[in-house]
DNA sequence: CATGAATGAGTGTTCATTCAT
DNA sequence: CATGAATGAACACTCATTCAT
C-alpha cells in the first residue's frame, strides 16, 4: 500500500517500445504518403499514443524523418553480403543471385519504400541523400565491382569497365523499387511486369553482354 | 536609340507572355523543391508578377502543376520518335541513337525534372501518375519495342522477351534521370558517372546480349 | 479636322446611360445575393461594361450600393399618395385601397428587394437606414395615419391610437415583402400563401376589429 | 481563499465549455455584422481563444453558423408550446398569450437575431432557410392555426381561413423582430413604438376582428 | 472615356509545436 | 511520463481597387 498504488496511472505498458512504434508508424505513412504530406497527428495515431507523447521522443518532425531513415537504411545489406562470400558457382550465377536476392531481401520490402522516399526528399534534406550514398549505394556499387572482378579474373567476363557496369546491374534494381512505390500503385497491374521475371531476363541479358 | 529601347519589356503589360513566364518559374521551382515546399507566391514572384496575377492564369495550385506537366513532358517525347522513324541503319545503332537522342532532348534538360516530381508526388496525385504512364511511358516502351522487332525481324537480335527487354533498354535511363534530380546534386561528383558514357556502355552490353 | 477626329474611339454609344445600367445591374444582384456576396466584376458584366469602367462612375462598391438605395427607394410612394388623397369612398375601402396598391406598386416589383436589403444591411451602413426610415417609413406611416383618422373623423372607425394601429396595417406588408426576398424563393411554393389574397383578408380583419 | 479561488476559470483547459462560449461569440457577431463580415478570427477572439481553437471544434465557418443556429432557435420555441397547451382560459386570452410569450421568450432575445440572419442570408444559404421553415415557422403557424381552431370550435371566433388568418398574427411578431435587429438600432427611438404595447393592440384588433 | 491586366491586403483553414494538467 | 487542448505562423485563394495603354 505504497503511494504508487494510489496513482491512477498504472498503463505503463511498453514505455520503452514507444519509439520503435513510432518510427514504425512513421515509416508507413512517410512512405505512403511523403514527408510533407503526412501529418504528426496520424503517424502517432496509428502508433496509439498522443500527438504530444510523439514530440516525447523526437524533438520535430525532421527529426523524426532523419530517424526513420537512419533507422531502416543500413545494415539490410551485410547479411546478404556475407553468404555472397560464402557462394562458389561462377560469377554468371552470383550476379543473379547478388541482385534477386537484394530484391527479396529489400527491394519486395516495405524498408525500401525508404529509398524511394530519400530520393524524392533528397533536394530538402541533402545530409540524409548523403548518407544514403555513403552507407548503401557505395557499398552496394562496390559488392557488384567485387563479382564483376572475379568473373573477370576467372575468364568468365570480357574486360569491363567496373563503374559503367556496376551501375548497369543496379539501376533496373532501383528503378524496379522506384517505381513500385510511385506509378505502380496508381496504374493498371497489366501495365507492370513481375519484378523478379525481369530481373532474371536481365541478369540473363547482362551475363550475355559481358561473356567472354 | 539608347539601349532602353531594345527592351521589349519595360512596364508594358503583356498578357500573352505572362503563362509561359510563370510556367517556367514553376518548372523550376517544383522541379527544385516539389509540389508541397513550393509557394505559390515563390512562382509569381520568380515569374516578375504577384501572387494574383498568377491566379489570373491558373485557377489553382494543382492546375498549375497539371500544366507544368502538359507542357514540359508529353511536347518534348514526340519529336525525337519522328526522327528515329527515318533512321536507317542498324537496329543495333538505333537503340544507341534511340537511348542517347532521349537523354539529350528530355533525360538531360531541366524539363526532366518533372518525371522525377511525377514519381515523388505519385501518391499524392495518382491522376498525374496515370497520365505519365499514358502519355509517356507507354508510347515510350512501344518505340523501345518497335526497335527490337526490327532488330529480330533483321536477325540482328535474338528472338526475345520484347516487354522484359524494353525495360532493360529504359530502366537505366530513368534511373539515371531519378538520379540527377535527387541523389547527384547532394553527393561528391566523383560519384556520379557520365550520363552519356554511362548510356553508351549500357546500350553496348544490350547489343551484345541481344545478338545472335 | 480637329484633334477629335483623330480619336479612334467613337464608340461612344449611350455614355450617359452607363450609370443607369450599372445601377440596375446592381440593384439585380444585390437583391440577390446580398452586399458582401455580390463582385463588382458581376455588376460590370451584367451591364455590359469592364470592372474599370464601373469605378470610372463610382469611386468604390460601397458608393454603388448607396447610389442603388438612393436611386430606387424614394419617389415610388408620392404618386400613390396623390391617387389615394381624390379616393373619395368609406375609410375601410380606403384602406384595402392603400394596401393593395403599395403591394402592387412597390411590394411585387423588384424595387422592393431594396427595402429588403436596407434591413438585411442596415447594421453595416446606418446611415441607409435612416436615410429610408425618413423617406420612406414615416411619410408611409403618415399616410395610413391619415386614412385612419378619417375614418374615426367619418364615425367609421372607433378611436384606437393611430400610431400602433398604423403599424398593424403596415407589418404584414414589410413581413410580406421581407419573405418574398428571403424564405418564399427558397421553400416550396404550396408553403407560401398568395400576397393579395392575404392582404384582402387582413384589411378586412382590420377593418373589422377597428369599426365602431 | 480569496476572490480568485472563486473564479473557476483561470488558465485552465475547458473543453467543454469552449464550444459554448464560440457559439455565444459567434451568435453576437453574425447577429451583429452578418455572415460574411464577421471574421472567424473575431469570433474566436470574443470567446477569448485563438483561431486554431475554433477549428478544433467547428469544422468550417459554416458548420459554426449552422450550429448558431441550432442552438438558438430550435430550441427556444418548443418549451413555449407546452406551456401554452395548459392554458385554459378563453382563445382571445390565449391568442394574446401566445404573440406576448413568444416575443418575450424569442422575439426580444438576442437569439432573434439569428431569424433576422436568415432572412439576410437565406439565398447565399438555400439550406438553412428551408431548415428554419420547417423547423420554426411551420410549427409556429400550426400552433397559431391551433388556438384560432379553438377560438372557432369555442363559438368565440368567426370561422375564417386558419392560414391566412395565422399569417395575420405572425406577421406583426416577425416584423417587429426583423426590425429591431435591423433599422431600430439606426433611428431615433422616439420613432419606434414599444413592442409589447403594440403586441397587445394587435392581439386586440384581432380578437375584434375574428370575434363572431 | 474605356479597358482589363495587375495588384496586394485580407480571410478561411491547416498543422507542427507547446504546455498546463 | 502522457495527454490533448491550445496556439499561431503559414499558405492557398479572393476580390475591390488601380493604372498603363
Amino acid at each position: 500500500m505504497d503511494a504508487t498504488d494510489l496513482n491512477p496511472h498504472k498503463r505503463e505498458r511498453r514505455k520503452e517500445a514507444r519509439p520503435g512504434e513510432l518510427l514504425e508508424a512513421a515509416l508507413d505513412l512517410f512512405v505512403d504518403k511523403g514527408f510533407a504530406a503526412t501529418r504528426v497527428e496520424e503517424v502517432a495515431a496509428h502508433a496509439g499514443v498522443s500527438k504530444g507523447t510523439l514530440f516525447l521522443y523526437f524533438p520535430s518532425k525532421l527529426e523524426l524523418f532523419k530517424a526513420v531513415v537512419r533507422e531502416n537504411v543500413v545494415r539490410q545489406q551485410t547479411e546478404g553480403a556475407q553468404e555472397l562470400a560464402r557462394f562458389e558457382g561462377p560469377a554468371s550465377a552470383m550476379l543473379a543471385l547478388l541482385m534477386l536476392e537484394w530484391w527479396r531481401r529489400y527491394g519486395a520490402t516495405k524498408a525500401s519504400g525508404i529509398s524511394k522516399l530519400i530520393m524524392s526528399e533528397a533536394h530538402n534534406f541533402p545530409e540524409l541523400a548523403q548518407f544514403y550514398q555513403e552507407e548503401v549505394v557505395s557499398p552496394g556499387l562496390a559488392l557488384v565491382r567485387m563479382v564483376l572482378q572475379r568473373g573477370i579474373d576467372q575468364g568468365e567476363f570480357r574486360p569491363v569497365d567496373l563503374d559503367l557496369t556496376a551501375h548497369s546491374v543496379i539501376a533496373p534494381l532501383l528503378f524496379l523499387m522506384t517505381w513500385r512505390h510511385s506509378m505502380a500503385p496508381c496504374c493498371p497491374s497489366s501495365q507492370n511486369i513481375d519484378p523478379e521475371t525481369f530481373i532474371r531476363h536481365h541478369a540473363d541479358l547482362l551475363v550475355r553482354g559481358l561473356s567472354t
